[in-house]
DNA sequence: CATAAGGCTTCCAGTTACTGGAAACTCAAG
DNA sequence: CTTGAGTTTCCAGTAACTGGAAGCCTTATG
């Protein structure tokens, strides 16, 4: 398979894809032409990191999973280990930004958006957390 | 004030108050001896930015909040109208992060997580959706 | 006055995970 | 043979800092 033919099977683009070759998640052959030239474990590989990549892992957690997906003797507990710990990352992550909804909604909601210069944003953004 | 009075003033770090300047947020003077001089005006908009950056703001939208703040004739509707976008963006994020959070604890779920290889983590992340 | 510690300066590089674009080569179709 | 599409490599840029090095300035101490 050309790298065109993997792009549309795992979904993922050309760039992408040579961008994993580069950090050395996958490692294609060459054809004579020097094209690269993927077997299916390797587009096995990229759906993989595709996935992984969806559920917001980050590249090197992917690196880890990668290399335990293909060891037959892993312990699933090294895979579950990493999983919960991206999944407290996520939970953080959700805290973090509804406090952040919170806290600017009720401030949008306390903005005329007319034509005058007040602004409930730009004094709470001063520090005057005018009370509302 | 010298960079580390402002620094500890308005919680942000010297070498983010010097990145600030390089991309021309403020514009601290300068002492005969090199040093930035700043002025409660810079340290009021270090805190203002601050502030719109802990709440997700871009450093652009920051840069055109920073403008509003300082400009007299605004409009409070501009001010409103990033806020509601950032509100949005805020609020898909949420979505996307929930979704993956649901995903990945259920699959965390129903993994053992022993010393055994089996995992169905890794099973659904190759694409085979081992149904549970 | 010498020195040492700490703060300040600039500049360069690295981070994350790609993405865009240029110049050049290969392949398939007509 | 030409044209267009697909592929190659390489370089640069993105967002928002952060770390570190080398060197100047200031302040405290002996």
């Amino acid at each position: 398979m050309n790298i065109g033919e993997v792009a549309s099977r795992s979904g993922l683009p050309p760039k992408t894809i040579r961008y994993y070759e580069d950090i050395g998640l996958v490692r294609p052959q060459r054809g004579s032409n020097g094209y690269r030239a993927f077997r299916e474990t390797d587009l096995h590989k990229l759906i993989f990191l595709g996935r992984a990549r969806a559920l917001g892992f980050s590249i090197e957690d992917c690196r880890v999973l990668l290399s335990l997906y293909e060891d037959e003797s892993r312990e699933s507990a090294q895979v579950k280990a990493i999983a919960q710990q991206h999944l407290s990352a996520i939970e953080e992550k959700i805290t973090q930004l509804q406090a952040m909804h919170a806290t600017l909604s009720h401030l949008v909601n306390s903005c005329h958006g007319d034509d005058r210069p007040d602004c409930p944003i730009l004094n709470d953004l001063a520090g005057q957390a005018a009370g509302g």
